[in-house]
DNA sequence: TCTGGGGTCCTAGGACCC
DNA sequence: TCTGGGGTCCTAGGACCC
């Protein structure tokens, strides 16, 4: 059997941990420089706000509703979920951390009534961190998605726990379940599979292998098997990313080239920044730009450049080299760029690549890029920076951040009494 | 004024090989 | 008039997830 144990509208949990006087208030978070709603407390979203808000086109149905706002504060959530994680980990040597809210645990051997062991998860989490989660448990991942949104869906019901264990509950949550709602099947699917009549997870099941292979590919036929109950969708071990990326849309158009540059050279030392806490070096680098399409009577453009590398590294120097390389020749006079990014791929270990006959990184780089991680992770970021990059470090726009309740040692933070 | 970010996997089609 | 057959590798783009 596998658990998926999710926390309930993550983002606004958090928030809440530390500021009590929240709970039962609509919540809303708000994405880099204060630009959507990228979560939402259920009150909010009762109050009609979906997914992905522009901020400023809802700032009345803010104020109307009396929500409470805030810019996106990672560095707590991320330690929230940390402690979360290392809490269900007891539960399982089996366990995949599939996103910041949630994870599954495979739960071989468990002998004990698996309903009691979902509620004590459930428990404990709250007791420890303050999180609410859902536990769904059922013999097959995406059997487990499901059940963890009965779970969620029914708490007064469940409790908070559901689980899936013989074929009568099976069927009764595939005939439940909606088509959109099926993990693995997106819009785009969904809206083919709805162009048939078939509107649950159960019809689904019941199309034809050569339609749902010519359709779907093979991922759609492994979905119908895993939600026939037969386990095709296997836990997946943890390895070292295979792409890495730093993208940012930015809180202006930026139409000078060296504006463009700057912050290209940025998101690069920051990638590399990445690659190197994953001990790999990498041997190809993607850089796009992007105008700003909402303007749509501005002259639109996009591109993107490949650079294949002559050796793989991870220094900061070599790869904003690279990049900027790239960025010349994609980049257009007189566009407003809105969007940027820089993808780094093709990793090999750092301890353990083809030197090249001719040329190689700079040997002195990986000492040196030692030294700047050190000093930046003890004196803060971006502490010594190359001198491509802004004098000034980009602020984004975050005028409701909270503070780093948990992570933030010198300063003392109030944190108001329940 | 303002509109998110970071990943994975799969496939079709082109380039190349003998 | 007529133009082989069978592979592999790579990449861009599209689907999906949170």
């Amino acid at each position: 059997m596998y658990a998926l144990i999710d926390c309930n509208n993550f983002y606004a949990s958090c928030e809440r941990v530390f500021n009590p006087a929240l709970r039962g208030k609509p919540i809303v978070i708000l994405s880099n420089n204060d630009g959507c709603v990228i979560a939402r407390s259920n009150e909010a979203k009762a109050c009609g706000i979906p997914m992905g808000a522009p901020a400023f086109e809802y700032k009345h149905v803010f104020e109307q509703y009396d929500i409470h706002v805030f810019s996106a504060n990672f560095t707590l959530y991320g330690d929230l979920s940390n402690r979360v994680m290392n809490i269900l980990s007891n539960y399982s040597p089996d366990q995949e951390i599939y996103s910041i809210d949630e994870c599954f645990l495979k739960l071989t051997g468990i002998n004990c009534d698996l309903t009691e062991y979902g509620l004590k998860m459930r428990k404990q989490v709250l007791r420890w961190t303050g999180i609410p989660v859902s536990v769904g448990i059922a013999p097959t991942k995406s059997l487990a998605k499901a059940a963890n949104r009965i779970a969620k869906k029914f708490t007064d019901k469940t409790g908070g726990c559901y689980v899936i264990d013989t074929e009568d509950k099976r069927l009764k949550a595939l005939k439940w379940l909606e088509v959109d709602d099926v993990w693995g099947i997106g819009r785009r699917n969904a809206k083919k599979i709805k162009s048939l009549g078939v509107n649950k997870a159960f019809d689904f099941c019941q199309l034809s292998k050569t339609w749902v292979l010519k359709n779907m590919t093979v991922v759609g036929m492994r979905l119908q098997d895993d939600l026939n109950g037969i386990p095709t969708i296997e836990m997946e071990p943890v390895e070292p990313k295979q792409s890495i990326a730093t993208t940012r849309t930015f809180d202006h158009d930026c139409r000078t080239f060296e504006e463009v540059r700057e912050r290209i050279v940025t998101f690069t030392v920051s990638c590399a920044e990445k690659i190197r806490s994953q001990h790999s070096l990498c041997n190809a680098l993607t850089v796009f730009i992007e105008s700003n399409r909402f303007k749509e009577n501005d002259e639109q453009y996009s591109n993107q450049a490949l650079i294949k590398l002559p050796f793989p590294t991870s220094s900061a120097i070599e790869l904003a080299k690279f990049a900027l390389q790239g960025l010349q020749a994609i980049y257009k006079k007189g566009i407003g760029y809105k969007r940027a990014g820089v993808i780094l791929m093709n990793f090999v270990p750092d301890t353990e690549y083809q030197q090249s006959l001719f040329y190689r990184s700079n040997p002195k780089h990986a000492k040196l890029m030692q030294a700047v991680d050190t000093i930046n992770s003890k004196f803060g970021q971006q502490k010594v920076r190359l001198a491509t990059q802004d004098k000034k470090i980009h602020k984004m726009r975050q005028e409701r951040l909270s503070p780093n309740y948990t992570t933030k040692l010198n300063d003392i933070i109030e944190i108001k009494a329940d």
